[in-house]
RNA sequence: GGGGCCGUGGGGUAGCUUGGUAUCCUACGGGCUUUGGGAGCCUGAGACUCCGGUUCAAAUCCGGACGGCCCCA
């Protein structure tokens, strides 16, 4: 296994691998076979942003994956952000398309025009929505599995408001929603203002979630967008108001992907491999039988018990394994928690647990372990956050002067806000402005032209 | 956008300079045996990315396509 901390780059491809989490070999690239290990965590992190939107009254749509040419080129600055990386369908059969059809790379001009045939009057909205599924992106930079690739697995939140204040309400309501995901998947991060240059096409400004990888280089890892009447206008996106005039509606998006996968197993992986927060491990508990009398009958009691208060448990008996095998085996693929029985267990009707991120072993009595087990995956939780905050800290530089922009990671100065400043950074430290860090309200002289800023957040990213 | 490196069983590789029999590790199938931190022995199956060229003969030389990796903008 490749060192984590030397060589991230390769350790991060040789994990993906070893644990089964997607297939490199397929043929299309930056196409990604997702392994049923893999497609599970997946899935599982899914339906932790499924419950937390359900909550905020979102409901789960799916449209289709093809848009017509004339919806996508509605005229402004939404379709000119995307040109260069559209898959277009130009063929049905042998027969050219009358109209072509492009892949979505994004869902916004395949809703709105139903936006526009939904809402009619304010007791329409607020209107929220949301789909997880693919969207096709022709990336020209080099790709790399769950952090860029062509085809995405997205989460996409879209909604429509009656005034603009209630859309800066949303975008409040999603850091909401983003709080409880992340404290979940254990991901530290910062909230950072794109700068203009760099906010989603169409919007009229982006926040961004944005952590660091052992690398040193940043992933934005979800992004919330607020449109406020720019996309509206431009799909004829109208409200009947109380008082019988029209309006257009203020609209706002959140985006999520893999990308959120890639910051697991980057930032809570280590030289053995996986780590997964509890929430999101296929396998909570694995329980590893050491062969003697009794003790495969022992296991599965337990697993029996575990499963009834809804731990995902499994007994490993493969038969050709032995139990060092097995234990480096289940470590590797990043199970949170495991159950060692033996004879000397079912003898003293104990059970030997080990935790995946705290050395050492502790025994517990058989009769406690639905309280010890749920209480031991809370700790494990704990302990992957504390550990990810520390190193996230560790990975954060303030900097008083280009020169000290040396650092591999975040580093935090204060700047003007304009792209030569920017510019200037990024020619001469390969880092470029995240944008200003949202929450802070530190003012000082920047750091290339001396004038009044804000604090903001640089970094090479991915 | 520009430049460089590379494609050999499922994975990792040797062989390529100097053309002729394809190496090892690992994983996999069968058998015996073992199991409290990656066991051992026996045995079996499995590969030169693709298309074209040179040649008596191509993994090896030449051209192209596709795919991968790295660096710079």
């Amino acid at each position: 296994m490749e060192n984590k901390k030397e060589n991230f780059s390769e350790w991060y491809n040789e994990i993906i691998t070893l644990a089964e989490l997607s297939d490199k070999r397929y043929p299309v690239k930056g196409m990604n076979v997702w392994l049923p290990y893999g497609w599970k965590i997946m899935s599982l992190i899914d339906s932790i942003v499924r419950k937390a939107v359900d909550k905020k009254n979102f409901q789960e749509v799916n449209f289709p994956i093809l848009i017509g040419r004339s919806m996508l080129e509605v005229e402004f600055e939404h379709i000119r952000g995307f040109e260069n990386e559209i898959y277009w369908v130009t063929k049905g059969g042998k027969e050219n398309l009358e109209e072509e059809l492009a892949l979505r790379p994004t869902s916004e001009s395949a809703m709105y025009p139903m936006f526009s045939l939904w809402v009619r009057s304010h007791a329409d909205l607020p209107l929220k929505i949301y789909q997880i599924v693919s969207v096709y992106r022709y990336e020209t930079k080099h790709t790399r599995s769950f952090i860029r690739i062509r085809e995405i697995h997205f989460f996409e939140a879209h909604t429509a408001h009656a005034t603009y204040e209630d859309a800066e309400a949303q975008m409040d309501q999603y850091k909401e929603i983003w709080r409880e995901i992340s404290s979940q998947l254990c991901l530290p991060y910062f909230y950072d203002q794109r700068p203009d240059w760099d906010k989603f096409p169409g919007a009229k400004y982006t926040i961004a979630f944005d952590t660091v990888l052992p690398s040193g280089r940043s992933l934005q890892i979800g992004t919330i967008h607020q449109y406020g009447t720019n996309f509206s206008k431009n799909y004829d996106i109208k409200y009947l108001k109380e008082d019988g005039s029209f309006d257009y509606v203020h609209q706002t998006t959140y985006g999520m992907s893999e990308r959120l996968l890639a910051a697991i197993i980057g930032i809570h992986g280590d030289d053995k491999g996986l780590v997964l927060p509890p929430d999101v491990a296929p396998i909570q508990v694995i329980i590893i039988p050491i062969p003697g009398s009794g003790v495969l009958e022992y296991a599965r009691d337990v697993e029996n018990t575990l499963s009834t208060i809804n731990i995902r448990v499994k007994v490993d008996d493969r038969e050709n394994y032995t139990p060092g095998y097995k234990f480096n085996d289940w470590e590797m693929r990043g199970v949170p928690l495991r159950i060692e029985v033996g004879e000397r267990e079912v003898k003293n009707r104990t059970l030997t647990l080990s935790m995946r991120n705290i050395p050492g072993k502790v025994t517990i009595e058989r009769s406690k372990v639905i309280y010890e087990v749920p209480d031991a995956l809370i700790r494990i939780r704990e302990k992957m956050m504390d550990d990810a905050q520390k190193v996230f800290r560790d990975h954060v530089f303030r900097a008083s002067k280009l020169e000290d922009f040396t650092n591999e990671g975040l580093i935090t100065a204060f700047w003007c806000g304009s792209k030569e400043c920017s510019d200037r950074i990024e020619s001469e430290t390969e880092k470029s402005a995240l944008g200003f860090m949202v929450g802070s309200n530190e003012t000082g002289k920047c750091v290339v032209c001396g004038k009044e800023g804000r604090l903001a957040v640089f970094s090479k990213s991915y």
